[in-house]
DNA sequence: CGCGAGCTTGACGTTGTTCAACTAGAGTGG
DNA sequence: CCACTCTAGTTGAACAACGTCAAGCTCGCG
């Protein structure tokens, strides 16, 4: 399965899970660190940063599921999905941009750890590592959105459900076999479709053989097959 | 004009003028870099860096105007339009993404610094009042970034027409009369639009009284109109 | 048992792409 | 100076992909 999800360049973000970014301070560094966060649980569909809000806070998500999104004129873009080790919040460290870029809410039961964002701003000026790992962070998710937004725009529906679900089995669920914590419309929204074409595209998949659904259910059959279908468009 | 654009969250991207990047650096590592940088001319058309090449350099556009695009199966999406003052090639700092995430090309005459990636690299952790400016700069292109995927992905085409216009009359040329040095292909390309279409919504546009159009010269009446165009879809 | 949210299906309309033909202008060679 | 050709731009018609709307279904829960 992973094998075939890293030879896609998939649409979802999904943080490197090797990286320990506070690993990187010192203990003083970390001590301040420690001193200066709170520990947050959100409920389902509850609001974890809203666009346009000014961001005192960094979101350091530690367990769950997190949807990041774009909201303009009653209309939202899926940005990136959060799963646990990932930031949220990075893009208000320029001082001219201190608001929140886009919204945040948990598609689960989520805890994320906030820390004061002038101690994050500060501890870029004093530890250049863990600047370098920042930087680090910044460019892989600007490069799996443009994974996405790729797919996005220049892949048909057929095309772009195949990437969302090879996505979701490969890099969130990490199995072939799993219950969807999202319903159809979130998977519409997802995928930048209608409710009904989402339907109606996983019925052509499962008719096909690619793969099975019950109910919120899913288990992808044949990997190869949905890769194809995102090759072609 | 600008009144205008600022309004919108456009889709082209422009740098912001007032940052000087190596400005930050002490008169030391100013000479390091001045020692081991080049300055090339690059003709219309030319490749400047190629997706999936080594990055062995960062890219600082002094002048001309540069295309930076995504390939995959024979299709690609324009991510931002480069004017002098903004960098290229940072998506490549984090050493197990070190070659281009994408493809660059002038548009028109271009000049460019090429400088060391090991440098910036070294940079980074030598001075965290620039690593610091890079990761604003990360910052802001992302934000632009989510901007032009919303518009692409939300709004129809002669929203996203509409936009393009606005934003290559307030941010590229900064004049409402200006000559396109681009195609109807390339305008296509730039809205994720066929050729053809990108001529039908020209025309509507010119018949609604909102541009004038001479071959390549084009000009801006209604910005106003243009900008409700944007908003609606 | 009945209600309601989420899911599903069918019919239909719109948008925008594709294809093919045609035009205009710029450059080239006889 | 005139064909010739090549490219970019333009137009029309046919078609396909999707979204929208409206109606019906299902399942969990009070």
């Amino acid at each position: 399965m992973n094998a075939i999800v890293d030879r896609i360049k998939t649409s979802c973000t999904v943080p490197n899970p090797n990286r320990d970014y506070f690993g990187l301070l010192t203990e003083e560094q970390q001590k301040i660190v420690n001193e200066n966060k709170v520990i947050i649980e959100y409920k389902k569909g509850e609001i974890i940063a809203k666009q346009g809000s000014f961001t005192t806070h960094i979101l350091n998500i530690k367990s769950g599921l997190v949807k990041v999104y774009f909201e303009d004129n009653h209309k939202s873009l899926i940005l990136r999905i959060v799963a646990p080790g990932s930031l949220i919040g990075l893009t208000s460290l320029p001082l001219n941009q201190n608001v929140f870029q886009y919204t945040a809410s948990a598609y689960v039961e989520t805890t994320a750890e906030l820390i004061d964002i002038n101690i994050i701003r500060k501890l870029i000026l004093d530890n250049s590592r863990f600047a370098s790992a920042i930087i680090d962070f910044l460019s892989e998710v600007s490069v799996q959105k443009n994974n996405r937004f790729f797919c996005l725009t220049h892949r048909q529906s057929y095309g772009k459900l195949a990437d969302i679900l090879l996505c979701l089995a490969g890099n969130i669920f990490k199995t072939d076999t799993f219950d969807l914590a999202l319903s159809r419309k979130e998977l519409a929204e997802l995928s930048g479709m209608s409710t009904e074409s989402v339907i109606r595209t996983l019925k052509g998949f499962q008719e096909d053989g690619l793969i099975s659904i019950q109910g919120k259910s899913f288990k992808v059959i044949d990997p190869d097959g949905l890769l194809k279908i995102c090759q072609l468009g």
